[in-house]
DNA sequence: CCCAATAATGATAATCATTATCATATAAAC
DNA sequence: GTTTATATGATAATGATTATCATTATTGGG
């Protein structure tokens, strides 16, 4: 599997050493495009290429990936962090949580007005929703 | 310090006993209202009335709380759990958080198409956001 | 190629938040 | 006031993450 170009660039201004381990962790994030991983399942996949790969070096991996933004970590009011490969251009992350199935679907347009009607017409029974803006504050900003 | 109303019925509703310990961690949400508490902050306030308190009640307390809708549960990416006083009516919680200080801001208004902008004038500068809506998918949606 | 110097790794211990356990205390019901 | 159910607090257990540190690559200059 080879790693796309995008990540490639990003890898170079900024990561060091591309290991075996740390080529490992991004090609899995790479196969789970669009998936939700904790460090554990990164680990559990990753290890079918470099079987004694430790937890240690999964974390630090994906923190650093995380710091040069080829990764979004995010946490989903369970407890613990989800790591998810980049879609680089944008930093809007729209999810919708199944309270039932606890399944992750992303959402594609940005911030409509009427997103959650459109949604309700695809089979959505939209019960909670919350919206984190990160942001400097008026204080904080630098000019 | 008095419980207000629509809190007290709430309780009656569902609470089995208002015992003093419990009667604290409310007073404390109550006083602290607009504010994000993490179990070991709303310890140490509640502390000042029932001295020998524990945090396993704590806990337990504030999630039975939350099980009722009397608080608000969330998570922001710190790894750990707020909980704030819930404004019962609506159930949208549109937080600002400054990534240079770390306050939290309450947002007013609804999704609004035009917010960034608006935040902008105020003198945010947005740096990221996520939006997250718990739903039913289409497949579990009850009928 | 050989040798420092540097960085990366993995095993494991430490930490932090949260949950579970259980003996004791408190309150309610009779 | 005795019985019964519930709540509490101390503490242990757990789960996720981070820190530590000895060992193992990797690199760049001889
Ligand atoms: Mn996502
Ligand atoms: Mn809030
Ligand atoms: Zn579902
Ligand atoms: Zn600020």
């Amino acid at each position: 599997m080879m790693l796309e170009q995008g990540i490639k660039e990003r890898l170079e201004k900024a990561e060091y050493k591309l290991t075996q381990q740390r080529k490992a962790v991004l090609e899995v994030m790479q196969n789970k495009r669009g998936e939700h991983l904790t460090a554990e399942e990164v680990l559990y996949e990753a290890r079918q290429k470099v079987p004694h790969l430790g937890i240690a070096t999964v974390y630090r991996t994906l923190e650093r990936l995380a710091a040069i933004e080829v990764l979004y970590k995010t946490i989903f009011d369970e407890g613990k962090y989800r790591y998810e490969l980049s879609d680089q251009a944008e930093h809007q992350h729209l999810h919708i949580l199944c309270i039932a199935c606890s399944r992750i679907f992303e959402v594609e347009e940005g911030l409509l007005d009427s997103l959650e009607k459109h949604l309700e017409k695809d089979g959505f029974e939209i019960v909670n929703h919350q919206l984190k803006i990160y942001a400097y504050c008026p204080e904080c900003s630098r000019k």
